[in-house]
DNA sequence: CTTGTTTTGACCTTTACTGACCTTTTGGTT
DNA sequence: AACCAAAAGGTCAGTAAAGGTCAAAACAAG
């Protein structure tokens, strides 16, 4: 088995039934007798939020690599599927906004949440012109519903 | 947990209720078996008016080192201000972070709310280049404030 | 033998900590 | 007053302690 695997597994035993862990790079790559990029290897082939992780990590002093496990389940396939194509590298606001009203119907968003979002993806906060707009529209969404799937809070 | 860390939630319990506080940095510093400049290191990474704080200080004899809460009154001119003049125009990822941080621990938002926020103004989702990427986190932090003003919901 | 995956290492960036040296303020001494 | 010493706090450059990136080499599968 590679050593990829290998850590994979080490790291989803390390688990337990918490869905949040934190390593030191440097310990893990020491422990494996690897580099220490071998470890971000592991993290960007096995720990991506397609794979239902996300990573989050700090340099310097006291840094650490603290991965969280998503439950995906908490959003409907619909929205998934919105987004996930990349046929739609963009999205409009009307379209953005359609999006928002039906996670606040589904009780996924409160509605201060809607509200906040809602200003947020306007066009005159985002202030770009045409395509970058809706681009980053789109960023902006993936980044809401990947922590929406965040169960460590 | 790093020192930093350590002497930062020290200093925040120590306020109370209260908005200003005041020691001494040898004092401090001799509590925490560090160096001085530590205690300075601390000030200017965690209590930048980012953070909403401000510090003022006198040496000498009897002299102190004062740390203001700043009223939310108040914040949001020390970077909406750098908007409007064209010096700076824009927000680091680093002081929005200060902001959220602040107005999580004031409770006015959400722990969630933080996240997502958090997640928003990442570099990695708005993926521009650097002076449009910090203009666009501050036209996003000023809808923000203007959706919390809003008492409708 | 070509293609995709894994492994490695050189080099980089960010964050935290330290120490030497500097400035300001106060208060006593002459 | 003028001076000086003690008692604060400030600055900055250097070091240490993390983690990140990228491309090349090695390996595995078809």
């Amino acid at each position: 088995m590679s050593l990829v695997t290998e850590i994979e597994k080490y790291l989803k035993k390390l688990f337990g039934n918490r869905d949040v862990i934190e390593v030191q790079r440097n310990e893990l790559a020491e422990f494996f007798n690897c580099v220490p990029s071998q470890i971000n290897y592991v993290l960007s082939t096995r720990f991506t939020p397609a794979h239902g992780y996300l990573v989050e990590s700090r340099r310097g002093g006291g840094g650490y690599v603290r991965i969280i496990k998503l439950s995906w389940n908490v959003i409907p396939q619909y929205f998934l599927k919105e987004l996930s194509e990349d046929v739609r590298p963009g999205i409009s606001q009307q379209d953005a906004e359609g999006v928002l009203k039906r996670l606040f119907e589904d009780e996924l968003i409160t509605n201060r949440e809607y509200n906040i979002l809602k200003a947020i993806m306007d066009r005159d906060t985002l202030a770009l012109n045409l395509p970058e707009r809706d681009m980053i529209r789109a960023r902006i969404m993936q980044a809401l519903f990947t922590t929406l799937c965040r169960d460590d809070f």
